[in-house]
DNA sequence: TCCATTATACTCGCATGCAAGTAAATTGCA
DNA sequence: TGCAATTTACTTGCATGCGAGTATAATGGA
């Protein structure tokens, strides 16, 4: 098994490669990738429960909670009970974290357009075509 | 910013969806994936340094350091002064461990055929295209 | 209605990944 | 040769990622 063949290295290193890009263009924004991503989500709907934003961002719950607890502590986000079921929560954008959260969303726009550029139109329509296969069809275990 | 469209987002859970699939694979020789990949290394050619075998695993030493303590735990490896630099050690393969790694290699190789099984000959030729060309030329920050 | 099941968000423990810094050894240049 | 720069492996601290388990609340079927 030679590194270059095998995908789950390749996978590895691509993941790290653009974790890594991100992660220095939202650095000027206090920010780490994963969490310059999750105020993106909540850029485009915020006051959704911890559960829905779970779904959304394919995180689990054990991972979520603590993104949300250095955004609170950062002033970007607040927890807020839920009266429509007493055991959720709603996650809100703060004055702040809704100023931070549009910056965090055009950033990452630029940086995927970036990050991309080498390649081709057709790379990238192959590479989407890829992943959307594999994450829908690989085997699972 | 869609997470479809975002390949960030991809990235990471296209990385993370390989990652289960091979840590279900070697979790019956009790290995993580990345602690697989590394026997897979030493399996090639052990009695290197850590230096080394941090390069052909792109792990920055501090990663590296702790999977060695846990190989190590287990029974699998053991460090060895290197006389020719005192600055540095060799990482061997104990009698289990090469065992061990030989059946890695081999579970490794099994899972990446069956992972990418769900591909066109053509898509994989694609994949593997389109990840050298980020790996080496995609911008770095 | 009652209770087993499920859903939600949480905690803990452990494994990467990496930035930053350290001590010891080596190297290379003045 | 002598010393500054570099290399090596290590530590610490922090951020994910996830398995496992918990307490609370909601739900659904007998």
């Amino acid at each position: 098994m030679q590194e270059t063949d095998c995908i789950f290295f390749q996978f590895a290193k691509t993941y790290q490669l653009s974790s890594r890009f991100l992660s220095q263009k939202v650095s000027e924004l206090n920010l780490t990738s994963v969490q310059a991503m999750i105020l993106g989500f909540l850029d485009a709907e915020d006051q959704i429960t911890s559960s829905e934003l779970g779904k959304r961002a394919e995180l689990d719950s054990a991972t979520l909670t603590g993104i949300l607890d250095r955004l609170e502590t950062a002033g970007f986000t607040e927890r807020k009970g839920n009266p429509d079921d007493r055991r959720s929560i709603r996650i809100h954008l703060t004055k702040k974290g809704r100023e931070i959260a549009r910056e965090a969303s055009r950033v990452i726009a630029e940086a995927n357009k970036e990050f991309l550029q080498v390649l081709s139109e057709e790379q990238k329509r192959n590479l989407h075509s890829i992943i959307s296969t594999l994450r829908l069809s690989a085997p699972r275990g």
